[in-house]
DNA sequence: TTACCACTGTGGTCTAACCACACTGTAATC
DNA sequence: GATTACAGTGTGGTTAGACCACAGTGGTAA
C-alpha cells in the first residue's frame, strides 16, 4: 500500500470514529506527518485527494478560513469526475442528460410540500424575471433545479444532480450564445418553471415530472446537445 | 490558481482535444514537470487527483503496466468519494439505498433484450449457484447487478449505480455475517435474480423493475440498514 | 545457446528549505 | 490611554534534489 492512502485510510477513520466531524479542523500537515511517520508530501497527496473528491477545504494564512478544515461538498467534486470523463469520451452527453432527467423528475415527484426548499425556489424565479444577464439567469437556473431536486429529501440524489449539471456546464453555456432567440428562450424556460413549481405545490407530482422532463430535455435539444427522448 | 491545478487543466485540455485518449500515455513526470515549468510534486498532485477521479492508473518499472496511463473508471472513484462523504454523517445510507433502487428499477425497466450483457448475468447467476463462501458470492452479485444496470445502455446509470454499492459495500458485508441463516437467504437472492433476469427477456420491463426494487430493498431491509421504502 | 547482470526509465518517497498569507501580540507613537 | 506599526507565529503552497524499488532491455560471459 502506498505511503499516502495510509494516511487517506487514518483520516477515513478519524471521519468514520466521529473523532473528525463536519467543520473540523485536520491537523496541521507537519503534525500529520510527524504522527504517522511520513513525510509531507505523502500527507499533502492524500490531503489533495480529500480536497477533489469534496471533503475537505484547505485554507492558508491563520483565522477562520485557515488550515485544512471538513466540509461536505459532494456535488462539486462528482462533477469534475463527470467532466473529466466526458473528456475521455467514456460518458457520453447524452447519457449524462438522460440520467439528469431521471433523477430530476424522480426528485420533482416526491417533492415535500412546505418545506423552505420550495420558498427559496420561488424566490429564485422572481430574480430570474431581472436578471441582467445570460450568466446570472444561467446561475439562478442552477440553484432553482437545485433546491427543487432538494424538496425531495434525498441527499445523494440532489448531490447526483448537481454534479450532472455541473459536469455539461461548459458544454451548455457555449451553446446559450447560439441560440436564435434568447429572450424567448428565457421567457419559455422562466415559464415552465413557474408551471413545474405550480404543480409541486398542487400536489400533483406525476405532472411535476412530466414537466421537469420536457423542460430539461426542451433545453439541451434547443441548445444542440443530444438529448435522448427517453421513451416510457 | 494553485499549480497541480494548472497541470490539472493542461492534462484536461489534452483529452479534451484528443490528443490524449483511453489506453493513451501521459509523459513522464519529470518531462511534464519540465514542459510545464513546475516542480515535479505539483505535476505528481495532478496525478493524484486523476487517479482518485478514476481517469488514470500510474504504474512503475517498464513494459505494459508502466507510466500513468489514461484508464475509464468512474464507478470505483465516485464509489470512494460517497464513501468518504457517508463517514462525514452528510450522507445517509439510507439515501444511497434509495437511489440505488431508483437507478437500478430504471435500467432494469429499459434493459435491451438480446445485448450480451444479460447473457454475461445469466452466466453470473449459475456461478453463484455454487459460490463456495460469502465473498465470492457477493462478488458475483454486484457483477450481476452491473451486468444488468449495464444492459439498458446508458455507461452513466451504470456508473452511478455500481459507485452507490460500492460506497455501502463494507457496510453490507459486515452485516451478512448476522444474517440467522445465509443459506436460505442465499436460496431467495438467487431466486429473485433469475425472476428478475426472466422478467427482462420477457419484455416485462414493468415487472422487472419492481422485482428490482423488491430485491434490493428486501437485502438491505434484512442486513438491518435503512431502507426506505420509497412509496409510489 | 543460455544465464547473468549492469543499464535505463518509470513512479514512490523523503528531506529541507523558502514563500505568501493572515492573524496575534507587543512596542512605539501620537 | 488610544492608535498605529511591526515582528512573530503557524498555516498551506512550492521547489530542488536526492534516493528507492521496480521491470523491462540489451550486452556479456559461461
Amino acid at each position: 500500500m502506498r505511503t499516502h492512502e495510509l494516511v487517506l485510510q487514518w483520516i477515513e477513520k478519524q471521519l468514520s470514529d466521529g473523532d473528525l466531524a463536519l467543520g473540523g479542523r485536520l491537523p496541521g500537515e507537519r503534525t500529520m506527518a510527524e504522527q504517522l511517520k511520513v513525510s509531507r508530501t505523502s500527507v499533502r497527496e492524500a490531503v489533495r485527494i480529500l480536497e477533489a473528491m469534496g471533503v475537505v477545504r484547505a485554507g492558508v494564512g491563520s483565522g477562520k478560513d485557515a488550515g485544512t478544515v471538513v466540509i461536505a461538498e459532494p456535488g462539486s467534486a462528482l462533477g469534475s469526475t463527470l467532466r473529466l470523463h466526458v473528456a475521455t469520451r467514456h460518458l457520453p452527453v447524452a447519457d449524462i442528460v438522460e440520467t439528469r432527467v431521471l433523477l430530476e423528475s424522480w426528485a420533482a415527484e416526491r417533492a415535500q410540500v412546505g418545506v423552505p426548499e420550495l420558498a427559496e425556489a420561488a424566490e429564485l424565479l422572481d430574480h430570474m424575471d431581472v436578471a441582467p444577464d445570460i450568466d446570472t439567469f444561467l446561475a439562478l437556473d442552477a440553484r432553482f433545479h437545485v433546491a427543487l431536486a432538494q424538496a425531495a429529501g434525498n441527499t445523494v440524489v440532489s448531490a447526483m444532480m448537481a454534479s450532472l449539471r455541473g459536469a455539461i456546464e461548459n458544454y451548455a453555456g457555449e451553446l446559450t450564445g447560439n441560440l436564435p432567440d434568447w429572450n424567448a428562450t428565457s421567457a419559455r424556460l422562466r415559464a415552465e418553471h413557474r408551471a413545474i413549481l405550480a404543480a409541486v405545490n398542487n400536489n400533483d407530482g406525476g405532472k411535476a415530472a412530466e414537466l421537469v422532463a420536457a423542460h430539461i430535455q426542451g433545453f439541451y435539444k434547443e441548445a444542440g446537445v443530444g438529448a435522448n427522448p427517453s421513451p416510457k
